[in-house]
DNA sequence: AGCGCCTGTTAAAAAAGGTTAAAAGCCGAT
DNA sequence: ATCGGCTTTTAACCTTTTTTAACAGGCGCT
């Protein structure tokens, strides 16, 4: 999980900022003062933090500096109106990790944030990429489906595949959208080809009660995890 | 030691950056367009990237994306004296780690560089070229790899095709990318030199369950490390 | 029911990669 | 300059993965 700490005290603003990253997956959570952002940088985990630089009781850089006594490394974005620039200076001193200025465009801010966390966090990526459905469990990045008789190797289509309809469990995975994520488009050919490869995975989760890959005529497939 | 990969084809800011980057206890090497650059970045170990863009015979992003694609975490910083969003956004799609517009004071990029470096090299121990792998130790500079029973020398191709597979630990190598890196260019007969030398290192690490190399069909290999 | 379109299944073709060994290239020692 | 040993490339043959093809059903619609 992405949690990042906002803290804006700009309602508007931070309200739309809290949007718009949920919409991209992170889990924001937002404060409007620099001493509510403390407390909250206390009482949980996040992996972020995006702070306002000018903020009534305590001020960004403030909160920079006491969250960084703690922790040197999560990643500290400011956001700040201002362009001065002994305040860019200061902020690279606290450590910042980036610095953007308003106003700013909500792509820029993101193309930003996963910068910073792509550098920060290597292993993120092997954490989201093992599923344990039924009674089995696939790990994507090692290609493999272990089960109570053993594990099996899979390609890597049937891997990426089996990745998509994962991450879409009991819901519609969508023929075109599969097609262009691993076959790059969707085209006759490709699509035949995905049901070649729809078919070998019925075969491998066949022994598993639990899983069943069901067609969704016209709109495509979706693996089911029953109890 | 850390080496900054420095290319501007401005000579005057130039030799005005990299003796101030001497200055500061950095070892900055200079080139003067983006074929220099790419072919010094192949030669050698750097720490951070630090590349003009708009240069002649291969500009800062194009040079950034080859680097890119076969290092996904070495820092990049980008100088340019264009503002423009687009610019900006492009940078940082690439991977970029900070962005800095000209004319800009020293220390305010010293401070960026330092900011982009606490983050990183903390993990960087393989900055000195020397990797730990399952249990393996691979010293890239001796091209030796120790384990407990004893140690072997690799060739140059060997070491230079691991490191490559250790720098994209647990992501996947791009094959083009590592040809053009190591054998200069993708053809078909270096693909097929390069099959060769995965055949070797599959060899060497084949006694360590940690490791494994596996083949990602149609893009590349990737190391696997697994606990 | 009948038709068109979508999907299932299986097998063969094609493409990519694996393995091994011989040929070629390189480099220092004599 | 030539030899011998090591590295790298080329080659031949093999295996696996992916795509294409052909045919068989099934679904929804009229």
């Amino acid at each position: 999980m992405n949690r990042i700490l906002l803290v804006e005290d700009d309602p508007n603003l931070g309200q739309v900022l809290a949007e718009y990253l949920q919409l991209k997956g992170f889990e924001p959570v937002l404060c409007g003062d620099g001493e509510e952002g403390l407390s909250m940088y206390k009482s949980r985990t996040f992996e972020l933090c995006l702070l306002d630089i000018m903020m009534p009781k305590k001020d960004g850089f403030t909160l920079a500096r006491e969250i960084r006594s703690v922790d040197k490394k999560i990643p500290i974005i400011f956001l700040t109106a201002k362009t001065l620039k002994e305040d860019t200076i200061e902020g690279f001193k606290i450590g910042a990790d980036d610095y953007i200025t308003k106003p700013f465009s909500m792509e820029e801010l993101l193309l930003r944030i996963n910068a910073v966390l792509r550098r920060y966090s290597p292993a993120r990526s092997d954490k989201d990429n093992v599923f344990k459905i039924g009674k089995l469990i696939f790990d994507f990045n090692n290609q493999t489906l272990k089960s109570e008789t053993g594990e099996i190797r899979l390609t890597t289509k049937e891997a990426n595949l089996l990745r998509l309809l994962c991450q879409n469990k009991n819901l519609t995975l969508n023929r075109s959208a599969a097609l262009k994520m691993i076959w790059g488009d969707d085209s006759y050919f490709n699509a035949r080809s995905m049901d070649v490869y729809i078919a070998k995975l019925r075969k491998y989760l066949k022994n598993d009660d639990h899983l069943n890959i069901l067609t969704i005529h016209g709109e495509g497939f979706k693996l089911i995890e029953r109890a």
